[in-house]
DNA sequence: GCCCCTCATTTGTCCTACGATTATCGGCCT
DNA sequence: AGGCCGATAATCGTAGGACAAATGAGGGGC
């Protein structure tokens, strides 16, 4: 269409300073960001994909680095191609929900209430049981690491340093001390997405993170005590449930 | 060059036969399975990865190719590359064990019941929530497929159809019908794995799937009853659990 | 009217060249 | 002699052109 190169010229714009914006290491990992934002945020759920020499020209790259960054988004599922067909963008089913980058792009552009409850009814299943799991298989790393998020909660308490990085060095640090890799591979996932939650949790009601809920968990996965430290974990992100829920009922 | 399609022939190391063998669309993907296989095995533990150059002329392919392969393994977080300093393999817990394809690769090639064990502890904090929520949000569609499923496994328990299919069937429904995409994303890994694992699980014993327990969990949903679901799917899972446990007691 | 065939479009693959980055080595200054 | 510094080269990053392969679309022949 040649719609697009004329019509398009603002977007164009918008688009090239969010390429720019982005610090990145080079051209594809720009290309990849822009992208991956932009089929997320539905822009191509009523046009087609452009072609690649349609994006070479449209972002002023070569067709090497345009190349490089559909492959990327076509292994993160976003996208796959055909000869002659051009390509197409997958049903948001198929995304790769799991990968740091489709995650960030998803909660930076599209959040909202609904995926953010969708995600705690994640961390509901996942973060209780790793919480037992750590309980049984932590090392002495593992509890210190534990121990020190949580020393960094309480401090932030007291306006020393951001409450939001604390909250998130605790959770992850009980991951990882599952000792198993599944859970350990959340942490990328968590860590981004509780930026999200957690800022929008503490919006609410100058809601600050319950410090002794917290420390309940940490005291049962250092006794030892898998099943006191799995309801704790639960107790805590069911807090955060109902918090979302009361603020917007599901449909 | 017309004679690229002979020099392929030329005599190449075994990794020309793997990337031959598979049946793949095009030569980028054949290098993202070989080479991805080859990582998750554990080929660059001791020797540093290839450069692209090196790659290139080993398999016979272009720098293009060799490019987007690697590019799709740095999506994936398998390698990441620096100018001068080549191309290095991240460490596993990098590595986004969530991608059907690296799970594909990790249980194809480097099967262990640690890895098995590691992989229903994960099943047993998702599915058992799963159940609870689909329970609740569960449509018509949603209760057929899982009614579908248990009754292929009880068809497969006179000996028609493959039991593990059916199996897989049953879970996949499940994860589908809690209407929640994290839990939907599943889908793909938890249907991978499930051929590893209960091939090994049914292989035990003539261990066959007990289908009076995955009824009770089908039971459960259709009552809308999450509780008794959850306890239903825990139970399933724990089974499978213990099973492993007492074949294989943990370190 | 139906079938086949050509043609155009788009991704797939190859190639070559050059730019950017940085580890390494050799020489120079102190 | 030892440390600092610049040249060097290896490697990824980017550009751009050419052709192959696949495939949908439309035109021509019967």
């Amino acid at each position: 269409m040649g719609e697009r190169t004329k019509a398009t010229g603002i977007g164009d714009i918008d688009w090239e300073i969010g390429a720019a914006r982005t610090a990145s290491p080079n051209l594809t990992s720009g290309m990849l960001d822009t992208l991956g934002k932009a089929i997320v945020t539905g822009r191509y759920e009523t046009r087609r994909f452009p072609t690649e020499a349609e994006i070479s020209k449209a972002h002023g790259v070569s067709r090497s680095v345009t190349r490089e960054a559909v492959k990327m988004l076509t292994a993160k599922g976003l996208v796959s191609a055909r000869p002659r067909q051009g390509t197409a963008v997958q049903p948001a089913s198929c995304w790769n929900l799991f990968d740091a980058d489709v995650l960030r792009w998803l909660l930076d552009r599209k959040f909202s209430v609904e995926l953010l409850r969708q995600f705690n009814e994640l961390r509901i299943a996942i973060e209780p049981e790793a919480a037992a799991l750590a309980a049984v298989q932590h090392g002495e790393a593992d509890l210190a690491a534990i121990r020190a998020g949580l020393a960094r909660m309480e401090a932030t308490a007291l306006g020393d340093g951001d409450p939001l990085e604390a909250d998130i060095m605790f959770h992850v640090a009980i991951l990882q001390a599952s000792g198993n890799p599944f859970y350990g591979q959340l942490r990328s996932v968590v860590a981004t997405a509780l930026r999200s939650s957690i800022r929008f949790t503490n919006r609410i009601k100058g809601h600050t993170a319950n410090i002794a809920d917290h420390a309940a968990v940490a005291d049962a996965i250092a006794d030892r005590a898998p099943d006191r430290a799995r309801a704790a974990m639960r107790n805590l992100i069911g807090d955060v449930l109902t918090l979302i829920g009361t603020c917007a009922p599901q449909p």
